[in-house]
DNA sequence: GTTTGTGAAGGCTTTCACAGCC
DNA sequence: GGCTGTGAAAGCCTTCACAAAC
């Protein structure tokens, strides 16, 4: 039983829907902390410096959630994205390298509230072995990985290695049967069809800052 | 001197290229690793998965690289894309937010390698203030931003606090004359147009997987 | 022969603007 | 009056395909 109809073929939603509609998670609880109950796509837009048709076209891709000439009611819309975004279920996460990313994002709440839990962190390194985490988890050994997902449910695999062993720690991953990737390495990791591999490196939005720190100082 | 010529306004050149950039330098190191000193667009892009006609369009923004027939010099492009990204200046950060996230970053290599060096962490809660963290860096208190920007020459500000004080603590480094900035925090932060702000939300990428996921177990 | 650099085409995303509804 | 949902327009990005260069 689902609070949304979906309008289209959930395949042809973009990428860039999806991480808006996170966004507009973010800013309907902040609404609700704000005690607001009712808010147009105007409203919403002007106070979280976005676009108001944007909005809509995103939402209207999951059924019609407004009221003409009203808008829309702010805990009905927080209900929906959550389900929209599957959140109302539990995702296990497993974090292979338990380097300095590793670790700080073990114990990140983004990464261990709410719905979101870290099941287990790895590494192959014997030294890193059994060093506790300030989350309280232990660092296990890499060998185990296909044994601990099918134990504990992983859901999402988290690559937090060097580049040099992002694919082979991919590899495994996929082989023990996770279907879906975060990947932290800086390198295109190869993996088939069905499994969702994204991939964040940090160093890249440094770098493009830089870019326009140079680009600052040319024009001087 | 430069090594490369702009063929076009730099400001009319997408971030999505300059991200792209980040990603050939990535390649080409790996290519000065493995011992390869000429490579074509074709098989760059062959090796790293990329395409080749974006590749040549990306780096035709800024001159001429290549030599027909034959293709890039591997260390002449190495040497291009670190000018270009201004990579060959040292670029020193100041995070604001010593949370598990803000810590973490202090120590990821990312972070503090080669030209990028953390000269400084905050906090406001003063309990966190002087705990040294494993960088060897001290938390100190954030009221003392402005002074820290000027003593320290900060070029690039890094907002690891909760969403609550983001916009203050952006307020605070526009103020002390920061003009670029690294927000971590998941809310967009406004700041005077002159100021370029990047901001990366962690827990999206985990909610776009979460989604798929959705997907996936439906259509069982 | 090979490969670059690039106009043109195609595809995707955002924004506009308004009919339809409250 | 107001606001949503949406076709159409505009803008942006990627990919194709080939002339120019080696």
């Amino acid at each position: 039983m689902t609070a949304y109809k979906r309008h289209v073929d959930p395949a042809t939603i973009s990428d860039l829907t999806i991480a808006r509609l996170s966004i507009y998670l973010r800013c309907v609880d902040r609404l609700i902390e704000v005690g607001i109950d009712t808010v147009s796509s105007q409203e919403l837009a002007r106070r979280f410096n976005l676009n108001s048709a944007q909005i809509r076209k995103d939402l209207a891709h999951f059924g019609e959630f407004g009221v003409r000439g009203v808008g829309y009611n702010v805990s009905e819309l927080h209900r929906c994205i959550v389900e929209i975004l599957g959140l109302d279920s539990e995702r296990r996460l497993l974090i292979v390298g338990a380097g300095n990313l590793g670790t700080a994002l073990c114990h990140y709440s983004g990464f261990s509230g709410e719905n979101f839990l870290v099941v287990g962190i790895l590494d192959r390194d014997s030294s890193r072995i059994s060093d506790p985490t300030p989350a309280g988890l232990l660092v296990e050994d890499s060998v185990r990985l296909g044994e601990i997902v099918k134990q504990r449910q992983v859901d999402i695999g988290v690559i937090t290695t060097p580049a040099s062993s992002a694919q082979s720690v991919c590899d495994q991953m996929v082989e023990a049967g996770i279907s879906t990737i975060l990947n932290f390495a800086p390198i295109r990791v190869r993996a088939p069809e069905t499994v969702m591999v994204k991939s964040v490196d940090l160093k890249i939005y440094l770098e493009e800052l830089s870019f326009h720190l140079t680009q600052r100082n040319r024009n001087r």
